[in-house]
RNA sequence: ACCGAAGUGGCGGAACUGGUAGACGCGCUGGACUCAAAAUCCAGUGAACCUAAAAUUCGUGAGGGUUCGAGUCCCUCCUUCGGUACCA
């Protein structure tokens, strides 16, 4: 009988949404599970076989906990906001509004074609009014707290205010972008707009100047994507840093927080060091440095004091404020080209080019605090405004860097740690004996960072500081498709927050985006929206992408709630995240956000959790590939050229050609693998680009192909190599195409996507029904008494399926299953005491055919509603064991034994086996090791 | 450049805490069925040596080390992928 998986999929679609099969209920009964899937961003590409990986993972998992007996949480929605849908917008002159709820839509279908779990009446989807209305709601919340250091969490502004009306700052502990000084009379005196300032450096969400990368000739604000080698990507235009007042989070304020509690979460190792990183927490001194005639200071900040005497020159910022005031006048032409020039460098570029460093000499002086010599101040782009101080002491002797920017200017290079002893150590290594620092000398560095930290303090040129990496959140973006701020200015610019009443603050709707002006968002065009308030003006900049993703998962469970972002009955059943799946591209960002807006929810009362994932795994991406023929470069306007194939570019000067991607539905595979066009291909690849009159002859090495350049890449609309689920599963069925997913391999890694490999599952799941079936097409289930071995197959199965969702190792779980088919199918077992419980050991991989099977079997209702079967161990008992027998340490030979052999037996046994003898002759025998049931080596 | 991950047959991958390398699947080869093909079923399939069998040797990106024993642990290096704060 031939499985027909069209009928058995619709039919089964329609029975679980007419039965609210998985409708979710928070059942105080049962215990609850919550597994997440990462938020997707509706692209105009649809839905790829990449994006479903993590999803079928989940799925999974949530059906057999649904069948363990817990209630699941295994929701999905859309991170709806972004700048594709503000691009297409903007080309195309279609609202983001439609073609998002159009991907949405397609999405869906999409999904529903896989046969996932979803409780769709809890889809979320960050541009509805009544979603980010709470998103809002947050940005509000922030904005009306700081975060107080002696009770180490955020606390109302209200409280912050009355502490200035009462004491001023006297006895304030608390986070702040200033450090300021004032008594409570003073504070009574500062005008409205100073005290707003003065709140303003409290706040958890603040207004901050920060730098946007500015592109004149497009009217508009890049991306650090959309920037390219200092020019923009589209249309190559110059781009150059501006700055501009933006909204900015205290994420700063948490640092600590997110740091520590890193420890309690089930996230694998290199993840955590990965956010551990970011956090950045050093330990170091800011130091000031005299400036050589000037009144000022330059401070720097360094993570190794201990140097300061081999420091022979600062570095700073070419954004740095006292620029102005240490240019020489000689040095004055040669600086500013040179500032004009970091610019257009993105903060990548600033680092990435250590081999060639660049920079140039201030012509100013500065003292060193110790030595009271003379060193020299000098600009570099490696040193970057945002970290630290925005300067730093170079000490070319134990710093990379600095030690090729010394090399290169020709700058003094004294030796300060003695490493001879740690001949292994680099030199950035914090071992060794302090040298030629005067009272630091013979010191261990250890030690000479205590003392000298002690001495910056004593004389009074600086001040021993813990430091991180991390830096405040910039939350304000120049674009139309986002979160609109709830905040309005007064004609001082004082901004006003809204109340929770106001909200939501919806998005106008304006007909045709454009950019706005001087960096603006598009928002400025909705003068009316702007200006709806009286004597007041509407902030026009929008939220960025990770506003809303910072707190779905929250949303989920409650997804309607009007008077809340959750009721707090709700949030205490779900509580925290039990399983999150996503990619490691989400490994820092959209990962330490959550966590902050989630700790301040808790600080607030909100939620009861101070983490919101507990467990967390990185799934890999699948890979497209990438198919590539070559266009000849035109040497002027207008002028005739040509394509060419691989072969015939490898004889020319390859550096004429461009290459041009080539849409994978057209390529082809020769015997070698290899991939070509043929005349068709190539046909339709002409079509394909476009009619272009001046292109029109076709080199090739051979006739009838054209070889293509081909690799592995990222599946993306861009190169035209998506392929789309819906394909694979209209040809070969829903549940093929998620076992298949699976048995690609370990969810984690990265691999390719290949469909050759799908027959194989599909073969599976062919031999897996036709046991249920006999030679005259009859359904059959016999209610024989299953054999030892029979029993024996399936409880092997059962244990390593179980173990395998444990571990989230499906690939290994679908190996597990194909070898007991395949071993019941030899042995045509029919026994629906074998088969059943198979089949609820495969409901939540294969949802759709094991629904079937258990219908036809006679069961009422779904099958994800039983219970899943779980090992019994007796049936997998073993008697003999199979010992591979080593002599040093190579396998000889393989011996079967009763496991009840003694040990003592096994060692005099073993050197009796002819095979064992050989290679023992005229040896003398040193020890025998035998490791219980795994091995046996002998040693000569 | 920095941080993180990965590298095993022709291909995707398996190998629990250091203990039989290559499970399972694809592909390929041969056979059965068939007028033929597809589908299905059976057998073989890391490399070298060999007429064959048996045996042996080599073999987990490269080089070194620890160990009775290393794909697995340590050091150095190479390649690929992800992230680096406005892609999502």
């Amino acid at each position: 009988m031939e499985f027909n998986h069209h009928e058995v999929e619709s039919k089964w679609k329609k029975y679980w949404a007419e039965n609210d099969t998985y409708k979710v209920i928070e059942d105080p009964l049962k215990p609850k599970f919550y597994v997440l899937d990462m938020f997707p961003y509706p692209s105009g590409a649809g839905l790829h076989v990449g994006h479903p990986l993590g999803y079928i993972a989940s799925d999974i998992i949530a059906r057999s906990k649904n069948m363990k007996g817990f209630s699941v949480l295994h929701p999905m929605g859309f991170d709806a906001f972004g700048l594709p849908a503000e691009q297409y917008a903007m080309q195309t002159g279609q609202h983001p509004s439609i073609s998002t709820h159009a991907n949405i839509e397609t999405y869906k279908k999409q999904l529903d074609n896989i046969g996932f779990n979803y409780d769709w009446s809890r889809e979320v989807r960050t541009c509805t009014a009544d979603y980010y209305k709470w998103t809002q709601w947050i940005f509000l919340k922030l904005f009306n707290h700081y975060y107080c250091k002696s009770s180490d969490k955020a606390k109302p502004i209200a409280e912050l205010i009355n502490h200035f009306e009462a004491f001023g700052t006297d006895g304030l502990h608390a986070k702040s972008s200033e450090i300021y000084h004032f008594n409570a009379i003073e504070w009574s005196r500062f005008s409205e707009k100073e005290k707003q300032e003065i709140v303003m450096s409290f706040r958890l969400a603040y207004r901050k100047k920060g730098f946007v990368n500015w592109c004149e000739a497009l009217g508009t604000v890049l991306a650090n994507d959309e920037v390219k080698d200092g020019v923009s990507e589209r249309g190559g235009h110059p781009v150059e840093k501006k700055p501009m007042m933006q909204w900015v989070l205290r994420i700063t304020a948490y640092a600590d927080r997110l740091l520590e509690s890193l420890h309690h979460l089930e996230w694998s190792d290199s993840l955590k060091i990965m956010q551990q990183n970011w956090i950045g927490k050093s330990k170091g001194a800011h130091v000031n440095f005299e400036i050589e005639q000037a009144s000022e200071f330059i401070e720097i900040y360094t993570t190794r004091p201990d140097t300061i005497f081999g420091a022979t020159f600062l570095v700073l910022a070419p954004e740095h404020p006292l620029l102005e005031q240490i240019i020489t006048i000689d040095q004055s032409a040669t600086v500013s080209e040179y500032i004009e020039y970091t610019k257009k460098r993105t903060e990548r570029e600033r680092q990435s080019e250590s081999k060639q460093v660049s920079g140039v000499f201030t012509g100013s002086y500065a003292i060193h605090p110790f030595t009271k010599k003379r060193i020299p101040i000098w600009i570099a782009e490696y040193v970057l405004i945002d970290y630290g101080t925005g300067a730093i002491m170079a000490v070319p002797s134990n710093d990379t860097r600095d030690r090729v920017f010394a090399e290169k200017f020709g700058l003094d290079i004294i030796p300060v740690v003695d490493q001879s002893k740690y001949p292994n150590s680099g030199i950035e290594e914090k071992l060794g004996q302090m040298i030629n620092s005067d009272f630091l000398n013979g010191l261990e560095v250890v030690d000479a960072i205590e003392k000298i930290l002690g001495e910056i303090e004593k004389q009074n040129i600086g001040k021993a500081e813990v430091q991180f990496k991390m830096r405040d959140a910039n939350f304000s973006r120049q674009r139309y498709w986002g979160e609109p701020f709830p905040i309005i200015y007064t004609s001082d610019d004082i901004p006003v927050a809204l109340t929770e009443e106001d909200l939501p603050v919806e998005t106008p709707w304006i007909d045709s985006i454009q950019a706005g002006i001087q960096g603006q968002s598009p928002l400025v065009h909705a003068t009316e929206w702007v200006n709806a308030i009286p004597d007041f003006t509407r902030e026009t900049d929008t939220m960025p992408g990770y506003a809303g993703s910072s707190w779905y998962f929250l949303r989920y469970m409650d997804p309607h709630n009007s008077n809340a972002f959750a009721a707090k009955d709700k949030l205490d059943y779900w509580k925290e995240v039990d399983l999150y799946i996503g990619g490691t591209e989400h490994a820092v960002g959209h990962l330490m956000y959550s966590r902050f807006w989630h700790k301040f929810l808790f600080d607030l009362g909100y939620v009861s959790t101070q983490e919101p994932f507990k467990k967390l795994v990185n799934q890999g991406m699948i890979q497209g590939e990438i198919n590539r023929l070559f266009l000849k470069k035109r040497k002027s306007e207008g002028e005739r050229t040509e394509y060419a194939d691989l072969n015939y570019v490898k004889e020319q000067n390859p550096e004429d050609y461009a290459a041009v991607e080539v849409p994978l539905k057209l390529v082809k595979k020769d015997s070698n693998g290899k991939s070509y066009l043929d005349k068709d291909g190539i046909d339709a690849f002409i079509q394909f680009r476009g009619h272009d009159s001046e292109i029109n002859v076709l080199k090739s090495t051979t006739e009838d192909k054209w070889m293509l350049e081909s690799e592995i890449g990222k599946m993306s609309k861009r190169y035209h190599n998506v392929v789309n689920p819906d394909e694979v599963v209209a040809e070969y069925g829903a549940d093929c195409f998620r076992m298949y997913e699976m048995f690609l391999g370990p969810l984690e890694q990265s691999k390719p996507w290949d469909t050759k490999g799908i027959s194989g599952v599909s073969g599976f799941l062919r031999r897996y029904y036709s046991l249920f079936w006999n030679a005259k097409d009859e359904f059959i289930l016999s209610d024989e008494i299953p054999t030892k071995e029979e029993l024996k197959i399936l409880h092997t199965c059962i244990k390593k399926v179980n173990q395998d969702i444990e571990a989230l190792s499906f690939n290994t779980s679908v190996s597990a299953f194909m070898i007991c088919v395949n071993a019941l199918k030899s042995i045509n077992c029919s026994k629906r005491s074998i088969l059943i419980p198979l089949t609820q050991l495969l409901a939540p991989f294969a949802p759709f055919i094991t629904e079937e099977i258990w219908n036809l079997a006679g069961n009422k209702g779904s099958i994800q509603k039983s219970s899943y079967p779980s090992a019994i161990e007796e049936y997998l008992v073993e008697d003999s064991v199979n010992y591979p027998v080593s002599v040093n340490g190579k396998k000889r030979y393989e011996w079967n034994v009763s496991k009840s052999k003694p040990k003592s037996e096994l060692e005099t046994e073993v050197l009796e086996l002819e095979e064992i003898k050989k290679w023992i002759e005229g040896n003398e025998i040193k020890k025998i090791i035998i490791v219980p049931e795994r091995m046996i080596n002998i040693v000569l």
